[in-house]
DNA sequence: TAGTGGTCTAGACCACAAA
DNA sequence: TTGTGGTCTAGACCACTAT
């Protein structure tokens, strides 16, 4: 008997399942009581599995008459909902990273009260330009406390950072607060991204936390406003 | 003894207690047996409570420590995960609709398909320009089919449309769709937000949900890039 | 080692939808 | 009326944090 946790596991496959459109002539995923009998779990673990799904948006459900599949994404655009980097966001394209600048450097008072620590803390600040399939698409600005990345390099900027905290520094990662808005651009930005300057653009701001809470990244990412739309879902309960 | 969902109305409360502040000291909840014990409810009741907390973005957990307190909102941000309509983002201000247009026709071909319906289908057509203490914010269009919203008048939509439907005609909304994105705003747009044709601008395009999954109302809101910030959480899971 | 949240079992009854 | 998801009870043991 496996002792390890069923219900993502259960919400894994189930959504393989979902992937393969074997639920694509109903629309909706088997009973409680099927899944229940089909993977000879417990109704908690089937309950919970579906949450998952729930919670990424890929089913919705109906009292009294199933629980039914639903879009979670949006063809050309990005995810807001669930970051895992740009790379994730394009499984068929190439995703490039130009690193513009690296340093570590004390954070400073601009950013300490943000990143709730003191100015004299080091951190990497890290500049690149994000291309996808060789044509920019964002320009970002990272600053990541070296308390909790103790290494980054030029090599590991330019390819994802998010699957180095990740995989290699095994780093929890929990959550975001990002901020939304249109601006103009700089003459700097509009002349990275190929653009003029006063040229409209999507800025987006995100503080990131690990998993216990502690802030770790502050970033402002600008994007090229013909390139870059974003998708994500709203619950209106 | 009250035999009705005891969760929804813990959770409530627990709330409640955040906002006072009652947390503060030592900024997370009580230990979920304290709060069996408090309420008088078994444990599946306070997870399920706590668990509506985490989706709002109040709370967070961190296992084998507690249950955090967390911000879920941003001084002077739209709040884009959960929509209320705008007249619940600004509490202490006044937010006023000036009804460009309204009329009820045929929803046409080109907005058919997005609203899963046919192109004889009736809708209302609404044109609105938003107003917070008497500034342009967003000018909106809005399609909302008859077969749910079966009458809507220009005094309505003066008012809170989102609150007409779901108090008077006691629609069960569900969830949305949100593409966002950078653009540059048309003479027309301009002039109505007290800009300049080909100022940026902030677009947002919904398609929204009742509760079964039937969408009902599609909607384009054009933002004024200085005066509309977005707020978002993002889980990274 | 004690405290706290996470997972799981095996039931029961309620609310809503569809036939 | 039957099927299906929603709420609830009363336990048990696991995993992680803090001391």
């Amino acid at each position: 008997m496996t002792r390890t946790v069923q219900y993502r596991e259960l919400a894994h496959v189930i959504k393989q399942s979902i992937d393969d459109g074997q639920f694509r002539l109903t629309g909706k995923l088997p009973t409680e009581d099927n899944l229940m009998k089909l993977y000879g779990v417990t109704r908690y673990c089937v309950r919970n599995a579906v949450a998952v799904l729930q919670e990424s948006g890929d089913v919705y459900p109906v009292q009294g008459s199933g629980m039914f599949v639903r879009e979670n994404k949006r063809e050309g655009c990005l995810s807001l909902g669930q970051t895992r980097g740009l790379s994730a966001e394009f499984p068929g394209k190439t995703v490039q990273s130009t690193v513009l600048s690296l340093e570590l450097e004390p954070v400073g008072d601009a950013l300490a009260s943000r990143l709730k620590c003191k100015a004299s803390d080091m951190a990497y600040n890290v500049q690149r330009l994000r291309l996808v399939d060789g044509l920019p698409l964002a320009l970002e600005r990272s600053t990541y406390l070296k308390r909790f990345i103790p290494y980054l390099s030029e090599e590991i900027a330019q390819g994802s950072i998010w699957e180095y905290l990740r995989n290699d520094l095994g780093l929890n990662t929990g959550f975001a607060d990002k901020v939304l808005y249109a601006d103009r651009l700089s003459s700097a930005e509009a002349e990275a991204l190929g653009l003029n300057a006063g040229d409209p653009c999507l800025v987006v701001e995100d503080d990131v936390y690990l998993a216990n809470g502690e802030m770790f990244d502050a970033s402002r990412v600008v994007y090229h406003y013909e390139r870059a739309k974003f998708f994500t879902l709203a619950d209106l309960k």
